[in-house]
DNA sequence: TTGAAAGCGTTACCAT
DNA sequence: ATGGTAACGCTTTCAA
């Protein structure tokens, strides 16, 4: 049933080392063999359908050719978010004319059991929202592989490169965009699970440096749960803020609805910034004004940078100096930041 | 460095295999290890850090928990194009919750080696847009392991589950819609790559067919190289076709930008329809009517026997009857079409 | 209850 | 130039 190297051997009659160096292409030095007998052991090879077993030559190599990519906080993937594919996009496009193969693990995703980094499936791991915290720190303290992070700002990791948004300078591109369109009171909106998140308190901490330089009041932290009937108290006629940065363009979606619902108007009542800059921002309504991130070139010179760190580590180059990369933004201003009405400016 | 098993045991001062059962969790009914040894053993798994080698275990137990996706035709993924995330969402909907792993692997996926299907890596193959060269028949009919395959309508593949979007209803369909408002003479318009596939040839049959049996002329199948100016030839005002039905709404996307170069006005010379029904089909100018096939849905059906699959192979269960599985369309119409304008009518 | 040892399918060193 | 053989790290049977 299955063929292994010594069948191949055997229908040769040559050693299993023979068949090795003829089909590997390791470019073995040491060992030769003539050209008549790898013609043999190839036709053999063909005849019986051998296929090496991947598993086994990495168990003896310690090479897979197979890198993990780790999204932690995933709920499932979606064409209405464009985040993941972006990354996959990025990924690819990076590993593929390498010949290196992408993995996405359900106990590294789900569980979070960061430990599973080393345990030798991966040459490498491209994580991307990662938590901080003991256990995590820990395991990836002591991988035994190299290890890349995506939307982590430089310094938050202990000795991993990190490639990361210019949150600062999207939000400063926030603040200034509504300040220039005369609003002062601002609040930052966020989902009770993101609001954990390393992310969402770079972003929150991002908003708030930029108001304040901005000399504007300190933003207001809105989580806003399943009820968004507080949207009513704090965006509707009469409130103190005239504008809501959101964590993410989903969230921002759903703003925009129970605005709807509760009879706010965007942009006349409040203003809505989203983040990502989702396709869909073209088809909300009214139309989303969202800061942009260049995820696909991120994850594409993480990758990069991570198959070179997988290459250093094998043959025993001296590590280049540590990468931290940030990513300017863009704001794609569309039509639901406008000025503020001046009947409830306060 | 690395910690093996072995160490574990020593530091415990046991076996290996005590340390196996104790830690793989497998069960094992033949060997019992006393509470006492069991807990040593896991103190000292702890505190060297021990990590299980899944690729030793794997190579062991013939099992990997790992299957592969392979997209054939694979020119990149993007936002642009939900297919394939719809796919992954699928995919991974299934197999996670049962803690498997997914695998892309540019080996198979690029350079179209199937027989990397049966390398030890995976436990099962899940193959999307599939050619049927020899080759590749070859190396499925002689897979190692269960293989399903989507967008294959039944009876191509031999003996091999697939799941496929039901392309004689949709195109059924569309003539329907196109005949409703008073087409008569409509083209089928696909890029040179796709008219070589499978699903090409399919999509062409399925509207000659249903054109057809709608007593219309048989749709002229035009393949559209770099250059489009052949659309004003096909779709100008006078030419014989009223309508322009695309393979997929990113070809579509490109007839439309086309239409304007060339001065032909969409819907009013010519209606166009997509495949795919992309969330883009909302901002393109006219929006575009497309056909929305369930691919999610279809993924995850096919994960899921996949997985059955995989179970029985193992269980050395019977194997469940072969499954084809036909998925209903849905026509989303938009702006881009309308009833062909009289004065060019022929 | 526990230990020793034989594989799983490779690769690579050391002989011949 | 070629063959024997010891790993790689794990699981599992067989003996004790």
């Amino acid at each position: 049933m299955k063929v292994t190297m010594r069948d191949v051997a055997q229908a040769a009659g040559v050693s299993t080392m023979a068949v090795s160096v003829v089909l590997s292409g390791s470019g073995n030095k040491r060992v030769s063999v003539s050209p008549e007998t790898a013609e043999r052991i190839r036709r053999a090879a063909q005849e019986l359908r051998y296929r090496p077993n991947h598993l086994a030559r990495s168990l003896k190599t310690q090479k897979t050719h197979q890198i993990a990519v780790v999204f932690q906080h995933f709920c499932g993937i979606g064409p209405e978010n464009p985040y993941h594919i972006q990354v996959l996009q990025g990924v690819t496009s990076a590993l593929f004319p390498k010949g290196y193969a992408m993995t996405l693990c359900p106990r590294m995703i789900l569980d979070g059991d960061a430990n599973l980094m080393s345990d030798g499936r991966f040459d490498g791991v491209l994580w991307c929202r990662p938590e901080f915290d003991a256990e995590s720190l820990d395991a990836i303290k002591c991988a035994s592989v190299p290890v890349v992070m995506m939307h982590v700002p430089n310094g938050m990791a202990p000795n991993i490169p990190t490639f990361c948004a210019d949150n600062d300078g999207a939000m400063r591109q926030v603040v200034a965009h509504l300040k220039s369109l005369g609003h002062r009171r601002i609040a930052f909106v966020i989902d009770p699970i993101s609001v954990k998140s390393v992310e969402g308190a770079i972003r929150r901490e991002a908003l708030k440096a930029a108001a304040e330089k901005a000399g504007m009041p300190t933003p207001e932290l809105i989580v806003l749960e399943q009820d968004h009937s507080v949207l009513a108290q704090y965006a509707g006629p009469g409130a103190l803020h005239t504008a809501l940065v959101c964590f993410s363009d989903e969230l921002a979606c759903h703003v925009l609805k129970s605005c709807v619902r509760y009879e706010v108007r965007v942009p006349d009542d409040v203003s809505v910034v989203g983040f990502d800059s989702s396709p869909f921002c073209e088809t909300t309504k009214p139309r989303l004004t969202s800061v942009s991130q260049p995820v696909d070139r991120m994850a594409n010179a993480a990758t990069t940078h991570l198959l070179s760190l997988i290459e250093e580590a094998e043959k025993g180059l001296p590590r280049s100096p540590m990468t931290c990369c940030l990513y300017d933004c863009g704001l794609d201003v569309r039509d639901s930041t406008a000025p503020p009405s001046t009947h409830r400016r306060v």
